[in-house]
DNA sequence: AATGAATGAGGTTTCATTCAT
DNA sequence: GATGAATGAAACCTCATTCAT
């Protein structure tokens, strides 16, 4: 590794320490109380080093959400493509994915959303990865109905997948009313009475090894582990 | 009405203009932008005379959500009293009140819970809410189902069309990929598929005349209007 | 008076009395060393305060230039007019009048002329003062030497005879090298070469009582001497 | 040139350059927005460094001054000594150099004056410059005055000469309002006035090729037109 | 009851300087 | 010699709250 390249490799682990040091913040203190002050606290960091990697403390916070997302995205593919053996098993263990109970920062998401309500990036980086997102599933229900000769209107569908996960995701988090099983229950059965599938045939937990976590999210996890 | 009342009403409706200009700002600055300042621009009144009203902000911005809540479930149980004429359509169309066009302030529930993960007296006020209004749910779902002959898990459901209708709501606010209307079919076919009805024998708005709203809702349509 | 001329006149004082902190604390401290702590000690108010006067510390220096520029113009044509006798006493005595001794605040010129290149609106300021100061002198010599049949160049002559005070006051203020009196010595001499006058006809300084100073600058000098 | 020379002469090199920069991003950016970081960013060198050759950032600032005063004490010396045949035309080019319109960083002086009113050290170099410039003036004057037998207070004279050059410098820096061959032809025809000259005997450019400077203005010259 | 002047804690950001590499 | 990461003091500004009028 020449000396270019720990540079690059050193300033993407300092912006990391400071991303996850801002996440671990937000979780602790809300994303109206997470300061300068707070964030350096929990990165163990000076207060001006945060200019020095970032713009400012909205650079930050941005980062901060897309980093998120972008661990968000990859574990949601990372599951579908590890534990699914056939479509309809990548839509079921998709929509497992946000309760399956590793997912540190949950909570997060909420306070990004109503700050996006006013940032017009953060809400863009929202709006990105859910169209992504819906339109994946969008076509592999679509694929799905026609391989088993199901009428049914994808796009409403697919809405209703996406939604009902964030729903159930957005109860999870202000209630304490019930569990993440019973979300995934839920999930298994109407995605099996929408398809047709015998429910008792699904486990409601996709089988997968979630101690080994890929890319971001094995940071990321260390990092929560690590600061709890 | 002697002095006492009086004093009683204009002190309750000094509140309710300050409640009402706290929604308000809230609407259009955020909820982190709304200080003091905005508030009281907003209500025409000076910053010190909050202090009067109200212990503080904080105080405030309870009352504000409070009166957020009351409002609607007087909406709710309204559209379902007035609309419904069968236990069917009081699920059906009271499902669809959040979707109803005419409900101002909607974008401002995802800052309160934002803020409720940091303010107990918040969170509880939603959790009550809640709570009711899914066990009211799960009671009708459970009678419908026995008067049906339908083997049904009336939690579940009741959790699913509750987050059902959160979640889209919630993707209706973050997003704009999708509009009410949409919305409400969904809820629409997804309920007859639950209860066997038949979609199209149902519409997909409340005949209702929503004009003419119930105390609260009246005001605050009112108010609405007036800031628009 | 009435409560509302009460409030305006309170204002006024109150963003005089900043300004005069200002002035003060520039004089103490220097431009760049006056923040908005060392103006709130040498006011004795509170450092919010200032923002509720001034819209930001740049608001309060440009209002402090201003009232500076003013308080000049206002002393220059108070001793023109009540000193003066003849045209030529005119030019004599207001080019005294900066090196009258009793100017306070001399120096601070040199500071807001520094900030001014890189601040438009008090270079505007500025440019204003010595547009009209100049267009005037320029009108006296000219009429002066018709007057008296003279042939000669005014604008070059007022030119010089602006730049020459601001040349010997610069000086004043860098150097510890001459005094005022050689300044107006040096300016009654070479107005008496010009207009042919006879310099032992004329006093070294103006006959008028400083005690008694019009306008803004009895404010300034009372506030100055108290500061002192 | 042995090694040790060589290390002085690259360390007097690196100076040179941070001076250089030093004046160039104060002529950018202003006195008060000059920082380490963009002096480092004018010079191309690292922020660090600067503490390497400079004690702090006032002593860099201060050998920046010192480098000015030199450079023009040079120049001055220059022309009168290249241009002048006489004494006369001596202290006529003399008075000229500051207009001769190749006068980088002239605005710079301004910055330097106003800071040095709390900077003795600066205050210290300005007024010794100032103090053997007008002394050599005065005793030019001195010196003709008694050659051509008129009578003459050499040291008020000196003093003019010196503070009209200064009041015409400043005004041009602080308005728009005349040109530097204005300021020629004044100073010409005031010398000229004084000394009994016939001004349409002197040219109002000193006859010199000003394309071939010496010492430290060669160097200055080279290095403001790099950055322009 | 109503106002808004006044306060000062606490927010973000900038910056000169130090120091390990 | 040279770099730029790191620090923390200090700058400006905002804001909830108090209080005299």
């Amino acid at each position: 590794m020449n000396r270019a390249e720990k540079k690059i490799l050193t300033l993407e682990t300092r912006r990391r320490e400071l991303i996850i040091a801002t996440l671990e913040s937000i979780r602790k203190h809300g994303y109206m109380n997470s300061t300068i002050n707070t964030i350096s606290a929990e990165s163990g960091l000076s207060r001006g080093l945060i200019s020095h990697y970032f713009k400012n403390k909205d650079d930050l916070l941005q980062y901060a959400f897309r980093f998120l997302t972008e661990a968000s995205d990859e574990l949601f593919r990372y599951v579908v493509r590890t534990a699914a053996k056939s479509q309809f098993e990548k839509l079921l263990y998709g929509a497992m994915v946000p309760f399956l109970g590793n997912r540190p920062y949950r909570e997060i998401w909420l306070h990004f959303w109503s700050a996006s309500r006013f940032q017009p990036e953060l809400a863009e980086v929202h709006r990105a990865l859910w169209r992504t997102y819906r339109e994946g599933v969008r076509r592999r229900i679509a694929s799905l109905a026609q391989e088993r000769g199901l009428e049914m209107d994808d796009k409403a569908t697919a809405l209703m997948y996406t939604q009902l996960i964030d729903g159930l995701w957005l109860g999870l988090i202000l209630e304490n009313a019930y569990d993440e099983l019973t979300c995934r229950r839920i999930l298994r059965d109407w995605l099996c009475s929408v398809f047709k599938e015998d429910p008792s045939k699904y486990p409601d937990t996709p089988p997968i090894d979630l101690s080994v976590l890929p890319g971001l999210n094995a940071y990321f996890a260390r990092a929560a582990t690590a600061a709890a």
